[in-house]
DNA sequence: AAGTACTCCAACCGCTTGTAG
DNA sequence: GCTACAAGCGGTTGGAGTACT
């Protein structure tokens, strides 16, 4: 059986595309759009290329406004915090930063990022070890006790004016806090003491409904650890039915009985380093298993 | 200078999701 | 409700460029 070839492969072209692919694929969209339909498109616009290939190249090259080339701290971070709210979600993390592809943030991810979130989590950890064995807790130990010039370290500040300045809503990480600490939680001893449970735990809500914030892709227990599109656990829908109230419904819709019981706007900044560092025995730490 | 290892990123593959009929 | 198809998404790969020995 298996899945139906999305185009005649042997009737389409691979590999990079040439300039006059480009100027082709550009002047045809820029004429007609997209039409709605990327399967057509190719033929329409006299190339011999897959209508994937065609929407992919569009999407992550020729479309305009797109940024490319280095990414700023406050990207990183941004990227970062992301990351650790919501996981391998390249396009909804694409979607905060303006001029970014999800394809450009997984591959400066992988190459960059990924790199120096492990070497905080553990300097002489070994390479080839992937980051989903940080956990969040650690991460975020990490981000609050480096220095603020840390690339990786996050102000509540530096994420709250990126939101107000360029979307107003930031659905996944607002903090309201007003502290200059810069941390979302204190690297306390308490939070240390937890980290085993964290290792394969998601981060609960107060309340009693156990919905998930977002995983770290962390752990066996996650049971995300290679593919969060073909991961199927339940954490991960839930992930995405929050998702989509967020996109769907907005902000004010998200968090009102959802993740935390209440808007997660609420919370100043030490309110939630409580959340975080609070008893250990409580539903805040979930362990799904 | 040549060979090898490593890094980066564009593009592909295949799975999931959305939706029209 | 079911099926088929297209879009969207995220993981992976291949190759070009660069660094190292």
């Amino acid at each position: 059986m298996g899945r139906a070839p999305c185009c005649d492969k042997a009737n389409v072209k691979k590999g990079p595309w040439s300039p006059e692919e480009d100027a082709k694929l550009k002047e045809y969209i820029q004429k007609h759009g997209t039409g709605g339909n990327w399967i057509a498109l190719p033929h329409k616009a006299g190339l011999k290329r897959c209508g994937k290939s065609c929407r992919l190249r569009w999407l992550n090259y020729l479309r305009p406004n797109i940024k490319h080339g280095e990414f700023s701290d406050e990207e990183d971070r941004i990227i970062f915090s992301l990351f650790c709210s919501i996981g391998s979600r390249w396009s909804v993390i694409a979607a905060q930063l303006p001029g970014r592809t999800d394809n450009d943030i997984k591959n400066h991810w992988n190459t960059k990022l990924k790199k120096k979130m492990m070497a905080m989590h553990n300097p002489s950890v070994q390479e080839d070890q992937k980051p989903h064995q940080a956990t969040l807790l650690t991460v975020l130990q990490n981000t609050t006790s480096s220095s603020s010039s840390s690339p990786l370290s996050f102000t509540d500040s530096t994420i709250n004016s990126y939101y107000h300045h360029h979307h107003h809503h930031n659905p996944l990480v607002s903090f309201t806090g007003s502290s200059s600490s810069s941390s979302l939680v204190s690297g306390n001893s308490s939070t240390s003491a937890n980290s085993n449970i964290l290792d394969s735990s998601f981060i609960m809500g107060p309340t009693q409904n156990q919905q998930v914030l977002g995983n770290m892709v962390g752990g066996e227990a996650a049971s995300c650890s290679s593919s969060v599109g073909s991961c199927n656990n339940k954490q991960m829908c839930h992930v995405k039915a929050e998702l989509k109230n967020v996109y769907g419904g907005g902000l004010h819709n998200y968090h009102r009985g959802g993740l935390w019981g209440e808007n997660l706007l609420d919370y100043g900044i030490e309110e939630i380093k409580q959340l975080i560092s609070s008893d250990s025995g409580s539903n805040f730490l979930f362990d799904e298993n």
